[in-house]
DNA sequence: CTGGACATGTAAATCGTTACATGATTCA
DNA sequence: TGAATCATGTAACGATTTACATGTCCAG
């Protein structure tokens, strides 16, 4: 298992909050909170019709009116059980892959304006981001005892995404001003 | 291009510093700060043979003694000119991609302490890489004019590094602290 | 003379994206 | 009636990993 199946996960994850065609997981990316997590439908039919031959999930047939419209799936208690399983699997990959960095380490081949360049797009990136995300960050959750409630989960995710993307920041207006110096030598 | 022939660049960067066989390229990402972006034979042999028929490269043969031992590749003009290109181009994805977040995101169907274990575990990870960079943090490199020397680049990247985990250190402490309050309600 | 580092590659499998094909329903 | 949205899928390609196969050179 290359990177241990993610997609899949991703796919049970959403069906154990409620029961969802193909269709509808794709559309929950849309403006959630992990949606860089994306799957295209190429990967969702087939994960979901290979979780049905493993009897982790189950097919139902969403009707509205008297017809029938969609195929809807939900987790099994096998499917919950392997979702725990993972949920509780050590979370590998801490490691971080911008191409910021790639494009920085090579930096020796262009000029240092080139490369501020860089830095200030970096900059302008991480900012939007950080706009995108005001959405998600004003809903703390209930305070509920012992549980973990969505929203909470939520706001979590939103906290350490923020607190990522103006470290970055952060770190663009350090590079810059030490780059200008070198500049201006 | 799904994401922009990133491998391709990166045997070009590296052959950009010096003439390197495939195995040198390979090892150079051993001890490397871009070792994240380790590259396998697989890839490596296959782009080198395709960077060839492009002109992008040339082969020569290390002689050692009287007998050839390994395929030397460097990089032609028309080969620093694309690479230019590259680093000049606009740097794509600047968004993160933690397992953490998924874990977190679907974190409601574990208790709290589960989750609790899981930020612990992405905190120790965070402080391991923190330490690996240690030896990359030194160096400043010279303060040239005008020119951006390799130690520098090293610099920089070890840096943007050093404060994105740090980031994520200090939101896993201020995370686990909001979690327990909840948990001992 | 043997194990380890040097060196080059291929095959298979997995993972993921993009583009295409198809058709039903809904609403203006 | 025509466009948008709902809905399901496949095919082709591209990226990446893992495992395998092969052989040389050098030091102890």
């Amino acid at each position: 298992m290359a990177n241990g199946n993610r997609a899949k996960y991703v796919v049970m994850g959403m069906l154990n909050a409620e029961p969802l065609t193909g269709y509808d997981i794709k559309k929950r990316f849309e403006g959630s909170i992990v949606k860089f997590w994306d799957l295209s439908y190429g990967q969702i039919y087939p994960i979901l019709k290979n979780l049905e031959s493993e009897k982790l999930v189950e097919r139902t047939v969403r009707v509205n009116g008297n017809r029938p419209q969609g195929k809807v799936y939900n987790l099994t208690e096998k499917g919950k059980q392997k979702m725990k399983e993972w949920l509780l699997s050590d979370a590998n990959e801490t490691r971080l892959k911008y191409e910021i960095f790639l494009k920085l380490f090579f930096g020796s081949q262009i000029s240092v304006e080139e490369n501020i360049g860089n830095i200030r797009e970096f900059r302008l990136k991480n900012l939007k981001e950080l706009k995108a995300l005001e959405d998600f960050e004003t809903d703390r959750g209930e305070v509920s005892k012992g549980r973990m409630d969505e929203k909470k989960c939520c706001y979590l995710v939103a906290m350490l995404m923020r607190d990522v993307h103006k470290a970055c920041i952060e770190w663009a207006d350090k590079a810059i001003e030490i780059l200008e110096k070198t500049s201006a030598l």
